[in-house]
DNA sequence: GTAAGTACGCACAAAAAGGTAAGTGTGAAT
DNA sequence: ATTCACACTTACCTTTTTGTGCGTACTTAC
C-alpha cells in the first residue's frame, strides 16, 4: 500500500488550481478511488439502504438481492475504510453487528440516492430510447 | 412530478409498489444496468467532461488521463445506447465526430457532478479517516 | 440429534473489465 | 518519402472483480 505525500500531478499547483473541478481528470487522485467505492455496483445500493435505516449484515443481503456475502463484506469495509459507514459489533452469541452511516456517509448517500431516483424515475426514457435505436439497427 | 406511464418491466405491480424505492434492490432490474454504466468507472468522468462542453473523441481521451482508447470508445458508446450521448460524425478526412451530451445525459451528468463535486470537496475527511484508521491498526 | 441462523474469512475458479499493440484509409505537414 | 493525426476496431493477454463452497463457535428451534 503507496502512502499518499504528495500527487506528482497537482504538485506545483496552487491551492485554488487543485480545487477546480477536474482533479479527478486527472490520474492517481485519491478522489478517483472514493468515487469508485461510493459508486461501485454494490456500495451504491448499500448507501441507499443504510439512507432508510440502521442494517445488520444479513439485513443488507437479502435487501439487495443477487449481492453474495463475500462482496457485501467487502463492500461495506471500503466504505467503513472511508469513513462513511459505521460498524457497531456487539459480543454476544450469534454475533450481531449493525451497520449504519456516519455523518460524512449521510451526505455522500443523499447524492447517490438522488442520483439512483433520477434513473428510477426517468428509466422509461431510457428504456424507450433504447427500443429506437434496436429498430433502427 | 409522478409519471403514470407504464413500465414494462413493472407492470403488475401496483403504483404504490412501482414508487417505492426498492426497484433498484431487486435483481434484474434494468435501472441497475443502467445505473452502472453512468457510474462506471469511466463513464462518470465522460458525463463531467461532456457537461462541461463538446469534445471530440481524442479531446476526451487526453483529458481523461488514463483511460485507453478501447475503454473511452466502449464507454462512449454504451452511453450513446442509452440516450445520455449524442455522436456526431462528419464525413469528412481525417474523421471527425463530435460527442455531446442530450438533454436526458445533461441531467444525468447533473447529479453525477453533484456527486464528484461533494468527493473532491471532501476528499480531505475522507484522507482523514483513513490515515487515523492507520494508525490505530 | 440435527438443522438453521449469525457474520464473516479463506481458497479456488469463473467471468468481466481493462490494457497493449497493431491495423484501417486518407490527407496534411515535415 | 516518411511520419503523424483522426476515430476507431480487432485480437490477444493481464488484472480485477465476483461467485461458490466450506469452515467457525455457539445458540435456539424442531
Amino acid at each position: 500500500m503507496k502512502k499518499q505525500i504528495l500527487n506528482p500531478a497537482t504538485s506545483g499547483l496552487t491551492l485554488s488550481e487543485q480545487m477546480q473541478r477536474g482533479q479527478l481528470f486527472s490520474d492517481r487522485c485519491p478522489s478517483r478511488q472514493v468515487l469508485n467505492h461510493v459508486t461501485s455496483r454494490w456500495g451504491v445500493l448499500v448507501l441507499i439502504a443504510l439512507l432508510e435505516r440502521t442494517h445488520r449484515f444479513s439485513e443488507l443481503r437479502r435487501k439487495i438481492t443477487g449481492v453474495s456475502e463475500r462482496m457485501l463484506a467487502q463492500t461495506l469495509q471500503s466504505l467503513e475504510a472511508d469513513g462513511f459507514v459505521l460498524r457497531t459489533a456487539y459480543p454476544v452469541v450469534p454475533p450481531h453487528v449493525e451497520y449504519s452511516l456516519t455523518p460524512m456517509g449521510q451526505e455522500v448517500a443523499d447524492k447517490v440516492q438522488a442520483l439512483a431516483d433520477w434513473v428510477e424515475i426517468n428509466l422509461h426514457r431510457v428504456l424507450q430510447v433504447q427500443a429506437e435505436q434496436e429498430d433502427s439497427a
